[in-house]
DNA sequence: CGGTTTTGACCCGCGC
DNA sequence: GCGCGGGTCAAAACCG
């Protein structure tokens, strides 16, 4: 296996084994998340997280250093529309309409960079450091004109090879995605590519 | 020049 | 009220 992209000479954790379909695999198992495995969190409101993690996103990919990018918008996608399913019911019963909290959901990814190619064109609007965590939080609003859909990107210090993104709304417009960016050409080789 | 990032100020809810 | 933690604003800086 060679991409043009061999930069990452740390090939270490390469596992070419993995088929690239396998991120597509949602199982519930909430417990017990591999260290290579995504989770997907589920809650209204930034403290009272709902304890059941609805999903659990079994990954076994994510080292797969080359793939990260389009890995990541996978789970992106997917997870969005998969959330969106799970609380159409869950929202209902909210009874005190006031004081609706706007639904989040979040899920952590073992990535190199930051900045997770999710299909989206996001604007920064903030960074605050967080409590008990060497690295910031940066706060990202969705730049499609009337979408407020906004995000959070944060790095764990637990373990800085995690990124947790957290969600806030849905998107109401297709997604922007650019087709000639560097990882899509990337991507397309890779997909020629015989392992 | 227009869109994005940076960054300190500001706001708000909460616990004491 | 006051301080703290978290979220947002907005002016200035930055950049293609």
């Amino acid at each position: 296996m060679f991409f043009p992209c061999s930069s990452s000479t740390s090939s270490a954790n390469y596992d070419p084994m993995i088929p690239i379909s396998a991120t597509n695999n949602i199982t519930t198992d909430d417990h017990h998340m591999g260290m290579g495995s995504s989770q997907v969190y589920n809650y209204f409101d930034g403290r009272d997280r709902s304890s059941n993690g609805l999903l659990g996103l079994r990954s076994s990919a994510e080292n797969l250093v080359g793939r990260e990018v389009l890995i990541n918008k996978d789970h992106h996608q997917y997870l969005q529309q998969q959330y969106s399913d799970l609380t159409t019911t869950a929202r209902n019963k909210n009874k005190g309409e006031k004081k609706t909290r706007k639904p989040k959901y979040a899920f952590q990814t073992r990535s190199q960079v930051d900045i997770l190619d999710d299909g989206y064109r996001w604007r920064k609007y903030g960074q605050k450091a967080v409590k008990n965590n060497k690295f910031p939080r940066s706060y990202y609003r969705c730049t499609y004109q009337g979408c407020n859909v906004k995000k959070q990107v944060q790095r764990l210090t637990k373990d800085e090879g995690i990124v947790v993104t957290t969600y806030e709304g849905m998107h109401t417009h297709p997604i922007e995605k650019p087709s000639d960016n560097f990882e899509h050409i990337l991507n397309q080789m890779q997909i020629y590519t015989p392992f």
